[in-house]
Formats: structure tokens, C-alpha cells, sequence
DNA sequence: GTAGGTGCAAAGAGTTTGCATACGC
DNA sequence: GCGTATGCAAACTCTTTGCACCTAC
């Protein structure tokens, strides 16, 4: 694991406890969009003393501390939970797979405008997730 | 309530049932996006005897329908339900009050191509909300 | 009359909390 | 060493299911 990310809890005031560093590396290396429970059973595969109650106070501490992203997407009926991003990103997300790709140009801006002036609606942020099919699951869905 | 909501029940095969009529019509007064427990409360203030359960199951079978579009948004945690729209729409919603303001028309056309082309990814469907201050909320904030 | 819908109660998930022990600083 | 974090178990909340009765067609 990165320096820079160990060094992220402390520059937070959060002591680096191998739950949360566990938690944080899980996080980091997945592509995708992850419940508590889904981090819960890869963190059990590398540390079989970990609790469930302890991941979802870990992701607790993690989103006021401004580390990680809560999500809510169209296929999950679960909160879902992201590392943060340096800048503002929207996601394609892949229907077959639910691989996430960070998309970091945003064409929503005079948009946003426009939709202010017309129903005076100041706009503070956006959401915006394309759904769809990843170029490895067309291949797939082409090859069957 | 008025005959075409009434109608839109047999249209797709479901009985009119009083229940089912009940949420139908919560549903189309409201101008928020509701949770099963946000219908149950004011059902219950029109039928006592309506239970939970019911409520579940008839947005089950709305979903099924497509008469109810499910919908997760980033302040709440739980399954927000809408009636379906004729038409694609997009969402202002309000952070304050939570009205939900719908905007039918969508600047994304060309984005979806043009991200298409640049990650080789099928765009099929896509989801954008706007969330910040509606007209009325703007004034409170100011007025305080 | 019959198929499907409903209310109630109980079961199942998912999430949170209390408390004694363990660990980072 | 102190204060916080953790693991475990129990509590709590949200959602689903089984079953007997009821109702729209």
C-alpha cells in the first residue's frame, strides 16, 4: 500500500489501525462500487478476525472524514461507497460487470445555468452516471 | 382521482383495489419522491386498516407494471418510489424541502456519443439530478 | 365462483449499539 | 498509560413471506 494513502488517515485524525488500513487498501484496488458487505467478505479473506460492525464504523468514520464517497446507484438497493476523488468525476457504469468509469470532464455546466434562470433553482451539485455496456462485456455479449 | 389514473390499473392488468388505488393516488399528489413507509404513513390516515406488507407488495407490482419507477437519490438510504413519466425526464431536487422538480429536456445527447467513442463504452440509459435550493427554500434561506 | 389481493404475525436481512478487551500513539 | 478502536452478541429497523380470509371481476 502507498505511503500517500497510510498517510491519509493520519492527515485526518484517524489512527492507522489494521482494520481501517485493510479497509482502505480494499477500496483502493477494486473498480467498482462496494457495499459494506462486499467489503466485508474481501477484508475476512486477508484477516479472518475482522467484524462486520467494524467495517460499517470504519465506512462511518471514512465518509465524515471526507475520505470516502457514499453512493446510491439504479441497480443496488444498497448505500454503496467509493474512495474520494481529488476533483469532481461522474461514472459509466457497466450493467453486466458494474465496473465504474471515472469520467473526469463534466458538460454540464451552462446546463446547470439554464436550469437555474428557467425554475430559479439554485443548483449546488449534480449527479449524473451513464449506464451501459464496458468494451470487454460487448465482446462477451457479441462472442455468446 | 381522475378515470385515467383509475383506468391505467386494468390497462396493465392489475385489479382496482382499494389499497391499490390508495397508493396510486398518493403517489400522483405528491411532488416528492416517497419511501414504502412515507406511503404507508398517509395511507394509513385515509384507511386505518391498510398494512405494510400491502404497500410493499403493491409497488412491487407497480415496478413490475412500470407504473412506479424506483429511484435512489444521495440524501436518503432507503428505495424512493415515483409514477412514471411519459416522457425521459431529469431531476431538480430540492435540499431543503425535497421537492422534486421535473425538467423534460436533456442536454446529454451528444456527451453520450461522445464518451461512447472515447472509452468504447454503450451508453444505454443515463441519470441526472440536480440538487440545491428550490424558489420557496432560496427565500426561507435568505428571510433567516 | 374463482383467482388474486389483503391483513396479520412471524421470519429474514441489513445495520446499529453496549460492553469488555486490545492496540496505536 | 490513555483514549480510542475492535470483536462479539444482542438489539433494532426495514423488508419479505406464510397463511387464512376477503373482494374485484
Amino acid at each position: 500500500m502507498s505511503k500517500k494513502l497510510r498517510d491519509w488517515l493520519l492527515s485526518v485524525g484517524l489512527k492507522r489501525t489494521k482494520p481501517r488500513l485493510l479497509v482502505l487498501d480494499i477500496l483502493h484496488k477494486n473498480e467498482h462500487f462496494m457495499s459494506a458487505d462486499d467489503i466485508f467478505v474481501k477484508a475476512k479473506k486477508v484477516d479472518k478476525s475482522i467484524s462486520l460492525s467494524t467495517v460499517y464504523r470504519i465506512l462511518e468514520s471514512f465518509v465524515e472524514k471526507e475520505i470516502v464517497s457514499p453512493v446510491t446507484l439504479e441497480y443496488s438497493k444498497h448505500l454503496l461507497y467509493e474512495l474520494k476523488h481529488e476533483t469532481h468525476a461522474h461514472h459509466l457504469i457497466c450493467l453486466s460487470c458494474k465496473k465504474v468509469i471515472h469520467v473526469h470532464n463534466c458538460p454540464l455546466e451552462s446546463f446547470e445555468k439554464q436550469m437555474g434562470d428557467q425554475y430559479d433553482f439554485k443548483v449546488k451539485n449534480h449527479k449524473l452516471e451513464f449506464y451501459g455496456l464496458c468494451s470487454a462485456c460487448q465482446a462477451k455479449e457479441n462472442a455468446s
